[in-house]
DNA sequence: GTCTATATTGAGATAGAC
DNA sequence: GTCTATCTCAATATAGAC
């Protein structure tokens, strides 16, 4: 059982390897992909026998959420998507979805799950709902800034304008899967374009 | 083996029986949901064994393949989406979009097997890069035409348009089946707002 | 064409030794 | 904390009777 490690906090030896077995696990499934891979597998990727790895997690469903949950911590670091408004959100996340499209494993783990995790009684389930309040949040309130200067379009509210952007950035992930040649980036981009309201404005090519 | 009916074309009595399991299957799924449900489930739901229902098809994946296949045909007739540009096609869209709210197992088939589907050697890879395609390519001729005469913004070519649409689609699925509140046809509606051009021109919300 | 029964496989979880 | 070994379960696929 895994009591150890949630109830004593930092002390307990088996939060740090947790982590570096979540880490190692991140870079083998987007080394190595993901197709509905077992636990085994990763146990063996990871240097740990089926029973060793289950050491550390209750169970496979909670093992495949901690790692997406790894995963948006490294991304967010990465992308310095910290503050509440970045300097450049769009640039910044238009780097976290073309850096998604050179970990095709974690893609296509992420789609699973997020599938996976709509039965109410998925361990993942309050993860995604929360992911995603958090992300259209984040999104709207960004949204909502621009609006008020005139860059982005208020003929939509922020909040639906924040879901078509999570529901584009989700639909092309699977579009891309699909047909690895899709440009996800640029399909983004384009709907971000698409958000500034007149043609011929500040709307220059130059930086973005 | 099902190949008495993929090769006697119409009168193997196969082929009625086959379409008929295909309906009632659409029904049960429809109403009941699906959750990864298995073949002895789907089986017993449509009044056979789960061998008995086998013998119709080669395999799971198969089966499930053609309800969704299935679901297409129903869909296109129901909604009058044959000829290639049907009066109001936004209308017959946000329709199929307003009725996928009823039937919450079929979209959960379908986003499961869209994810699935991602590998190569799923039987329905094809099906489902075939249906993009087409999905799409219908979609992007009626934008183009509506670009031609100004009621669509031109500042993003139409094939690019189509990708967002079928992005937000199918994202928008994800978002609706993780918390069903959403309502997945007014989001969509709003990016169909989106893509006119100008503000206060036709676009009137007397009916919808 | 449909059923019952069974083969086969593969997974996740758990017990218990070290 | 980690391993080996095993339990248990569920699911598809198939054989063969009727």
């Amino acid at each position: 059982m895994a009591e150890q490690q949630r109830l004593r906090g930092p002390y307990a030896k088996g939060v740090a390897k947790r982590d570096e077995i979540l880490e190692r696990a991140l870079e083998v499934i987007a080394r190595e992909g993901y197709r509905g891979a077992s636990v085994k597998e990763l146990a063996e990727a990871v240097g740990l026998s089926q029973a060793g790895l289950l050491h550390y997690f209750d169970s496979k469903e909670e093992l495949f959420t901690e790692i997406l949950r790894k995963r948006d911590e490294v991304d967010i670091a990465e992308q310095d998507l910290v503050g509440d408004e970045p300097a450049d959100l769009r640039a910044a996340y238009l780097a976290v979805i073309r850096h998604n499209a050179e970990v095709p494993g974690l893609v296509q783990l992420f789609a699973r799950l997020s599938v996976d995790a709509t039965d109410p009684a998925h361990p993942a389930h309050r993860f995604f709902i929360e992911r995603g309040v958090g992300l259209r949040t984040f999104f709207a309130s960004a949204i909502a800034d621009r609006q008020a200067t005139g860059a982005i379009t208020d003929r939509i509210d922020a909040d639906t304008l924040a879901r078509i952007v999570h529901a584009v950035v989700d639909g092309m992930q699977v579009q891309w899967m699909l047909e690895p040649d899709v440009d996800m980036a640029a399909t983004v981009e384009a709907l971000f374009e698409l958000l500034s309201p007149a043609p011929g404005e500040g709307v220059s090519r130059t930086s973005n």
